[in-house]
DNA sequence: CGGGTAATTGACCCGGGTCAACAGCAGTGG
DNA sequence: CCACTGCTGTTGACCCGGGTCAATTACCCG
């Protein structure tokens, strides 16, 4: 739960009061496997589930079968929209590694939906930043060749670790397979494949055994047309310094 | 303002009192002529544009200079968010036809958002349409063909007229020119007359002088894998009987 | 009737898809 | 400790949907 309410002092700012309601709310903890789904189209879930831990990602399925990832939730971000509006999910969520969740009242935590509260704050600029990331995807998979979108992702994939304080130097867990990373660029897994190998050989970055290493920030983001803007992080000192160096 | 007030109406419900309070917002109208820019990515806005006639796009610029739309904003769409947090815009919008905007103060109308509130609802609604939308043409965009896509497209398109009542029978205004469709599908202009043309042959739609016609709303529906959940208007009975016909 | 925008057509080409085989590696049970 | 199994990653050969370029042809409006 710390990853959430972190994510939310990041975006907003919060009381000791606003932090300890937050934990007032939860309701259980939940572990997940690799691969599990947790949700599926048309359900209407009546909980807020918070991964805490690992990776998880929304999809859509095509006419074909395959599926289609439209976006990925990294630890601290949420299931289900924090809203006074529930409606039905028109996309599945499944866990791309083993995840932990913290399940919330939902009732509860809107309780706390009040005009200019921190968490009031904090939820509508990560609702405005999601917004702005399924934008630049859909510029990333229209616009850019394979390898310039896979770079792009990388940087983004990156850049969201290091707000959430989950990188090492220039290393980060990073849990998908090229299977799933495929899913979300829209490339053949084999394509896929290819375009990741160049990156290697230029020595931009390197991935194995679940670590992401950026091993040229400036050149990796310059390659790939990436503009950090969209993720709204200007004036947050902590991310920007780390991302400078 | 009508177009604003009644697509609140239709996701939430105004009482008489909302609707005066949200006129009372209203600072100025405007015009704008087709082709011309009414933000620019980067700017942070501190007014409340409202498109009440005509469309628009919001669009980003990839690193070849190609646009890519990332939404199309029809009569009583927002151009910015209403939202309690103000952050720059990451994309530009641009007028698609001659459109008419009406100008609301931003801290007058964020006065309203009172919880449970018929506007914070209806907005809460929109703000989760919008998203549903976005993670739609990713799917159309990676998963389908073109013809299909150009097909979800308009089937898309056409039910969002029906929402705002903008259409007649089976016909619809539509501004777009096939430059401003392809930009949106992530097609070559000649491409997508291509497709346009496919969809012609088999009599499932006319388009001309502006106008949209569904000659075959069952057969496009299916032809393009359409389904209109992710727009949830379920339980809206007005559309869904105009959408059954 | 002239000029500019929007639509259409043909010829040619390439990024990325598909299919199929194979290699590496982790976990499991004996 | 090893063999088995299934997942993940890698490689090669071949193909096609959709891009590009370039030339016309409508169409719209003053």
């Amino acid at each position: 739960m710390y990853s959430f309410i972190n994510k939310m002092n990041f975006y907003s700012c919060l009381t000791h009061e606003e932090k300890a309601a937050i934990q007032g709310c939860v309701d259980s903890k939940h572990y997940f496997a690799k691969g599990q789904t947790l949700a599926r189209a048309g359900e209407k879930p009546d909980r807020i589930n918070i991964v805490t831990e690992g990776w998880a990602c929304r999809f859509k399925s095509a006419h074909d079968g395959t599926d289609q990832a439209i976006s990925f939730i990294l630890p601290g971000d949420q299931c289900e929209d924090i809203s006074p509006i529930q409606c039905s999910l028109d996309h599945g969520i499944r866990a791309l590694s083993d995840i932990r969740i913290t399940r919330v009242d939902r009732q509860k935590l809107l309780s706390q939906l009040t005009p200019g509260s921190g968490l009031t704050n904090g939820l509508a600029w990560a609702s405005i930043v999601d917004k702005s990331i399924m934008g630049e995807w859909l510029l990333n998979v229209t616009r850019r060749p394979a390898v310039m979108r896979l770079a792009h992702l990388l940087c983004e994939l990156f850049t969201r670790s290091v707000i959430i304080g989950r990188t090492e130097d220039n290393s980060m867990y990073f849990p998908l397979t090229q299977v799933a990373l495929s899913e979300a660029l829209g490339l053949s897994p084999v394509h896929l494949n290819r375009s990741l190998q160049l990156l290697r050989r230029r020595k931009l970055v390197s991935l194995s055994r679940k670590t992401l290493t950026i091993l040229d920030w400036q050149q990796l983001a310059e390659f790939a047309d990436f503009d950090n803007n969209y993720l709204h992080i200007s004036g947050k000192p902590p991310v920007s310094l780390r991302l400078a160096s």
